[in-house]
Order: C-alpha cells, then sequence, then structure tokens
DNA sequence: ACAAGAAGTGAACCATCATTCATCCCTTCA
DNA sequence: TGAAGGGATGAATGATGGTTCACTTCTTGT
C-alpha cells in the first residue's frame, strides 16, 4: 500500500505551489486582485479552481502570500539600500531611487502593492508592509538628523510623505513610460525627497544618464 | 387626475435624494465602500432598498454621486485658500494644514475620500479628483518659483508628492487623536511640506497654539 | 370624496464567485 | 501487475448583494 510519504513527490507539490503563487502574482499585476477571481488564477496557473485549495486554505490566504512574498521583496531590497554604505543622505537617496526605478519597472506590481482595492486581508498586510518602508526611510532620516546633514524633524513623518509622495507619483498615469522620461521622473524625485527631508541643496546635480544606483 | 406635474412636492422628492445621499455619506464614512450596501445605506436613510432606485440608476450612481459631493466640497475649500491672498508660500502652508486639519476633523470621510477600497467608477472619480488636488498644488508652487520663493522643481511632481505625502499621513492609523497632538501633527506636516518645495527655512517659526488659518 | 398617477415597499430574482465534494487518475509499493 | 492512497478535477453548492417588479400607500386635482 501507498503510505502517505513521499521521496521527492513532494518537491513536486512544493514546485506546483510556487507555481500558483508566481502566476498568481503575474495575474494579480496584470488586473490588479478585484479581477483575479480563483478560476483566473488557477487557469493561468494550469490547474483546475478547486486544486487551489490543494495548497491554500482560501483564496484571501493566497492572496496574502502572494502579497507578502512581492512586498517582501522590495523591503528586501531597500533594506539593502538604507543598511548600505555611504552618508546617510546619500542612502536616502538612493532609497528613493530604488524604491521608484523598482516600481516603474514592475508598474503593475507597484499599484497592486501600494494602491490597487484589495480584500480586507490584503489591506491589513499592506498596512503592515507600508509600516516597513515607513521604518526604513525613518531610519536613514534619524541617522541624517544625528550626522547634522539633516535639520531637526519628525522622522516618521518625513517618512510617512515620502512613501507616500513616491506611490503617489508612480501610481497614477502621470509619467510617460519612455526610458528617457524615466530618467527625467526619477531625477525629480529623488530631488523632491532630499528637499522634503532638508538636505541642503547643491551638492550633486543629481546626474541624469551615468548609472547611478 | 393628477398628472405628472407637481408644484411643490418635487422639492419633496429633492429632499429625499439629499438626505439619501446625505445618510450614504455619513455610512460611507463610518464604514467605508466595502460595507455600504445599498440595503444598509437605505436603512440610514430610513427608506426601503428599492427606494433607492427612484433617485439613482444604480449603486455605482449614488456612490459617485456621494463621492463627488465630498470631494468637491474639499476641492472648493482648497481652491479658496490657493487664490487667497498672500504669498506663495504662505498660500502653500496654509492649503496643506487645511486639506491635514479638515481630513483630521473627519477621518472617516478622508479614508473614504483618499485610501478606502471602493468600486470602480468610484476608483476613477478618484483619480480625477486627486487631479484636482494636485492642480492646485502645482499652481502655488509654480507661483512660488516664478516669484523665486522656491528654487526650480517639476511642480506637477511636487504637488503629486504633498498629495501623497499629507494622505499618507493622515490616513493610516498612525498620529494620537488628542487636540494637542494634532497641533504637533499639523506642525510637523507644514513644515514637511515647505520643504518638500524648497521653501528657505527660518522665516516664521511655525508657530503653534496660536491661530493660524 | 374620489380616481389617477406617482412614489414607496420589500420579497423575489439573478449574477457572481468562493468553496466543496463525489469522482477520476496517477503514483507508489507489495 | 495490481490495489490503495492521495492529488486533481470541475460541476454543484451556498452566500452575498445589487436589481427588479407586482403591489401598497400617498398626493393631487376635479
Amino acid at each position: 500500500m501507498a503510505y502517505r510519504k513521499t521521496p521527492a513527490e513532494l518537491s513536486r507539490l512544493e514546485a506546483a505551489r510556487e507555481r500558483l503563487v508566481a502566476c498568481a502574482t503575474t495575474v494579480v499585476a496584470e488586473v490588479g486582485w478585484a479581477q483575479a477571481s480563483v478560476t483566473a488564477v488557477a487557469d493561468a496557473a494550469g490547474i483546475a479552481a478547486g486544486s487551489v485549495y490543494q495548497h491554500f486554505p482560501s483564496k484571501a490566504a493566497l492572496a496574502v502570500e502572494v502579497f507578502r512574498r512581492a512586498a517582501g521583496r522590495e523591503v528586501e531590497v531597500l533594506g539593502q539600500v538604507v543598511h548600505g554604505s555611504g552618508d546617510p543622505v546619500e542612502r536616502l537617496e538612493s532609497a528613493v531611487r530604488v524604491f521608484a526605478r523598482r516600481a516603474l519597472e514592475n508598474r503593475g506590481l507597484a499599484h497592486a502593492l501600494l494602491a490597487a482595492p484589495a480584500e480586507p486581508a490584503v489591506g491589513a498586510e499592506r498596512l503592515v508592509f507600508r509600516r516597513r518602508y515607513r521604518e526604513l526611510f525613518a531610519e536613514v532620516v534619524r541617522e541624517g538628523m544625528a550626522a547634522g546633514l539633516l535639520p531637526p524633524q519628525d522622522g516618521e513623518i518625513t517618512a510617512a510623505a515620502l512613501t507616500g509622495a513616491v506611490g503617489e507619483v508612480l501610481v497614477d498615469p502621470l509619467a510617460a513610460h519612455d526610458a528617457d522620461a524615466t530618467d527625467v521622473l526619477l531625477a525629480e524625485l529623488t530631488a523632491m525627497a532630499l528637499r522634503c527631508a532638508g538636505a541642503r541643496p547643491g551638492r550633486r546635480p543629481s546626474a541624469r544618464s551615468p548609472r547611478t544606483p
């Protein structure tokens, strides 16, 4: 009799689950949470609707997993920048640039993570991750104040403002889509962010084309 | 026979419609769009669910009307401040303070207008009004630049950032609710906004308690 | 006061999905 | 090879909530 154990069969299960999460992420990035029905997601993954429940107890659980994975990646990347090298102001500038660039590279996903209407479970998760974004920005702002590079301010509020500001600029169809316009947008955004935190202007003119990580 | 004409009966109809919109606004401010079912709204207005369709062809139409009224009031008030007296920087500061204060005074409504998940029709309307907010901020930023009070920048981007920043700070449960904390929050917010637009600091120390319209 | 017409009612209707489950099929082990 | 244990299936189920409509109630003008 075939007992419930399976040597490499488990990996097939795990792979199917991963594939499901990946496909669901794609669907959500393309059509938003509201249009991402269980059927649509299952179709995209090439499985039946019922099979989704082999991997997740509910649609909400799948949605939360999708959100956590995607948002976690962003927080991870942002954390690397914020905790990287350079003075606090440089790191703040890099953080905003990286945050914005990644969002511009995958607008659909950025919209889903930051703004798209979603079920309550995802909304709650969104608040959690927004706070993480904010905490990262707040850290570097506080460091900048401690180093005397930024004027006294409430780091939390500045951080919240930066999160909201970048999101607002990115989310609705304001900027063009060609690479040149993207560079200009990034330059304006980072300049705005530095002003917002009170960094003294006129350090570097915020170079356009050369690669600035 | 009573023909379809009605002298003062029309006003009763109009009053009922107004009452419906007002009650729906209250419900939305209290429980959000998602929980504001036709039944709930009708109950709040003291009418039957079916009667809603005497005044609006669909729930979406009612929702859009509710949104337009409320958001229109905000745009109106903001426009008065932006087109009021004082130098551009003063008007920018006032605009942010008024925007934020009004939102703090009615958090539920602010959340509904700025962030709460909503049906597509309301989402579309939200984009329209966000653009109006932005245009107002952008105007005063451009004036500030023309007057040499603000450094060169993309007024649209700064305006979008201000809208997003204020929304972000206000919307999620960050700030306390007592009057004192509100004053501090408003002071920090306006200071952040002035930095964000690049206004030279140190003009007025942004008084706390005295009434600053 | 009465008839006609409009507004109000709320239970029934219908569409949309998430979820379930009887069944099928594939893999595993004797 | 064959039987058994689970994953996979997808049509049926159920819940939710917007919308409709046959009927009641109210107002109006004769």
